[in-house]
DNA sequence: TTGTTTTTTGTTTGTTTTACCCAAAATAGT
DNA sequence: ACTATTTTGGGTAAAACAAACAAAAAACAA
């Protein structure tokens, strides 16, 4: 059998039965339990169900079609690898805000066991998280855009101003050192620009390919920015651009960071 | 049989009966007495039951949102038939609001299909909705509520005021003729005051459960609905009162309209 | 095809969690 | 105050987990 024929039919029986057990599943499928045990948690990186000791459930209704979003697999391991870093700067008891893009979804899973609270417009954020007591959700609410899982428009708008946040992690289309931050779909670049707002201390998510390029509508400039995330390592220019406006900048190496020797 | 499954039963054993003793437990799952204590302190700790010597309770009465959980799993054929009975009220074009409800829930289902704008405090509602692009979809927002699945609070009820819908379906926990609609919970109380005064016709879901109890807190008197719809029909002291308020009733029959000749 | 690399699965080892047993302390009933 | 029962805490065995490594399978390039 097929290893993600055996994953899909995990799935499909837990959205059945609710929870199963890591031996019945070693047993049914004649695989060891350390196999169950990573499928399982592969599974419930995305969104698609909670481990437990000895096996996982899910809750009923919470979890639907987050599965798609694990078909966004353009450049996935690169924005894992920036989701762990990001995951690194938020401690117990911060207030952080969530944009609704890729990688901040990503960063849901490295985060969901830490006491915090999450602003965001992402319903799979909101859908993830809302499966962990300890952590407090505000979701902006607004008008949904399907196209990107996100709620916007004054609603939301008027919602975000309502709060601060420690930190907040934004994503974006482009990232030029003329014109700034940019998107290409204005409600949405009106939510980041917003988030970046209302945050003490703003992360910029950004993987290699939206480096010099610009898109439609802007977002904010570099001096609302105070931290960088990239995943590959940025040309000096870059380098220099950053540390003249005192933003710090994090490559995530896409292996190991011994590669760099 | 999982950990948390066997602590789950205990939780719907103590709602259902509302007191269990340690020795019944530990015979009924086949385990010491050690491990039920233990689950129980745990279940305590969560607050979903409270500890007595030889065993746990829950008090029924005023401060109890705790039922509602298990309320869920119960009479899911009538809130379905309650649900279809809704859906046939709502048109294409139609902007209508659904609270964090069963009944409310399963209206999605029915009503996927059509061309209709949704407000909804429901994270349920709309992770179900969102994957339907002819549903035009607005979340309240606001602070998520795990034990119902809603966005609450001032932002969300904020949000509310911001829109006005052509009907509202809205579930409670109580129905009474003399202290009107009531609900268990605060925060749910209050975004369904809102769902209520915003639309132009108001449509009470409840089932037969409901009537003529009293909850901890005030959604609205009966001036405020247009219409009740009803698992199964009600007695006739309901029928003159609805009737001399101007408000429709609408009986949904549990199996085929049949069945009651 | 062949050989190499990558991915997946199985195995081993050590750690953590859970459940059980037993004895001492605490509690309720008489 | 006495007694029967329950709770608590410590110690122990078993189950589950995590991490590291080895083997097998699959994918890939030459």
């Amino acid at each position: 059998m097929l290893a993600l024929t055996r994953k899909n039919k995990i799935r499909e029986l837990v959205l059945e039965q609710k929870n199963v057990t890591v031996s019945e599943l070693a047993s049914l499928f004649s695989v060891t339990e350390e196999t169950i045990r990573r499928d399982l948690k592969s599974l419930e990186e995305s969104g698609l169900l909670i481990r437990t000791y000895g096996g996982a459930y899910i809750q009923d209704g919470v979890v639907n079609d987050l599965r798609d979003s694990l078909r966004e697999t353009i450049l996935v391991p690169n924005k894992q690898k920036i989701a762990k870093k990001c995951a690194e700067f938020i401690n117990n008891g911060d207030t952080i805000a969530l944009d609704a893009s890729t990688t901040a979804f990503h960063i849901c899973s490295e985060i969901k066991n830490k006491r915090i609270t999450v602003l965001t417009d992402s319903l799979k954020v909101s859908s993830y998280l809302s499966n962990y007591d300890n952590i407090h959700l505000i979701s902006t609410g607004g008008t949904f855009l399907n196209k990107y899982s996100s709620f916007t428009g004054k609603s939301a708008q008027k919602t975000i101003m309502e709060y601060f946040v420690d930190k907040a992690f934004v994503s974006c289309r482009s990232v030029d050192m003329q014109h700034g931050i940019t998107d290409a779909n204005e409600e949405i670049a009106a939510i980041r620009t917003l988030l970046i707002e209302r945050a003490k201390k703003a992360f910029l998510i950004a993987d290699h390919s939206k480096f010099d390029n610009v898109s439609f509508v802007s977002i904010c400039g570099f001096d609302k920015i105070d931290v960088v995330v990239a995943d590959e390592p940025l040309n000096a220019e870059w380098h220099e651009f950053l540390k003249q406006r005192n933003i710090s900048l994090f490559e995530c190496a896409q292996d190991d960071p011994a590669d760099k020797a």
